[in-house]
DNA sequence: TTGACTTTTGTCACTCAGTGACATTATATT
DNA sequence: AATATAATGTCACTGAGTGACAAAAGTCAA
């Protein structure tokens, strides 16, 4: 575990406000994902949710922005982490070892949410629109990548380049969660992704 | 040109029926774009569309099964012509080889609707869920794709090394566009996509 | 503890996407 | 022209999401 170990300390708890807050949350997203796995998650309206919870739909919208946002949530987060990892991360000796790092990184990351994002990709598979945006919440971080990236070397490399090494390692990344979700509880994220990306030392034959 | 040239082809203007329909359905579109580059993909209503062209909502949503297909359609069309193409072409040497194949005859045809692209793509990057389903129009092909592929070959390659070919062959159309769309008219999308494809040559360095 | 201040919540009214049901109109067929 | 069939309009409805405002609860100082 190279760079920040840390990146989300444990606050303490703080005021009552904030610890109300944090319960709420965690009660929504739990009874959204216990009945969104119930009835599905087109047929479980807010209204649904907001009743399990005994709260107002209004106030649903003022955790959430979205019904989706409970499912990409900590997707989303967890590809913020992997920037920041990034950005922290040693002077990298190329672009590729850098791109490992971090992707092993983002791997490492999504082991331990496995029950979550069985659940949750077992939803994008039913649900066209929440494919989708699990498609984008990887995606949109390229972006920020790229820049993280470019910045450890300035020169020597091409833009167009990093941007398309990128789009492939998260190929890379994108492929292994849906190999490794679709096999068993046992099976190492971190190996099937390492498995692919070393197909990349190897890829044409030629 | 390879396999099949016409992979749509032009049909008899059949009945007065069918003739309305493809009017309905091309003043849809025209109206449609032309208000979403007007005042916006998110504040056109579908009462607006459907009132430049003097309809009803409803009978929008009989011609499109919502409002962003009307940006999705032609990029969800030219993946199936894609899969086609795979389906039919002649045994290609490897699947390194086929793919070069398909993306290529994807980039010529993507190629052709330059404009259209070049304004979908403008809300894209403005509107979050249409470059969320953008993605996802583009990699729901990848099963097709592989499935097609894989039927080429049978032995001798591994199915999970397929599934991470099509989706690196993917990202490289992706970012490809992309490229593309930023820089002037007058640049080849095939160009710049064998540009990538043949970064895949030399990747890792070592 | 009270009282003033701030944040959170609920209520209400609203817009907009999308759908089912049914009547109406236009095209197709003989 | 008469009849069958397909397209359209109308209406009523569900559900996501938002703005505005009032009520309730948490915070903090005296």
């Amino acid at each position: 575990m190279n760079p920040k170990e840390n990146i989300h300390p444990i606050e303490a708890p703080a005021g009552l406000r904030e610890r109300k807050k944090r319960l709420a949350q965690a009660a929504i997203e739990e009874a959204a994902l216990r009945l969104f796995q119930q009835k599905g998650y087109e047929q479980t309206s807010i209204q649904d949710v907001a009743d399990a919870v005994t709260m107002s739909s209004r106030t649903f919208f003022r955790y959430y922005a979205s019904k989706e946002e409970v499912l990409s949530g900590p997707i989303r987060s967890t590809q913020l982490d992997g920037i920041r990892y990034l950005q922290e991360a040693a002077p990298p000796a190329s672009p590729h070892a850098a791109l490992k790092s971090v992707f092993g990184y983002l791997a490492g990351q999504y082991q331990k949410q496995r029950p979550g994002l069985v659940l949750r990709y077992r939803i994008a598979g039913q649900t066209p629109s929440i494919a989708s945006l699990f498609l984008y919440t990887l995606m949109e971080t390229e972006p920020a990548l790229c820049d993280a990236l470019w910045s450890k070397f300035e020169i020597g490399v091409d833009r167009d380049e990093v941007r398309f090494l990128v789009a492939v390692y998260m190929a890379a990344l994108r492929v292994s969660i849906e190999e490794w979700l679709e096999l068993g509880e046992d099976t190492d994220l971190v190996d099937v992704l390492h498995r692919h990306m070393d197909r990349l030392s190897s890829m044409p034959p030629r």
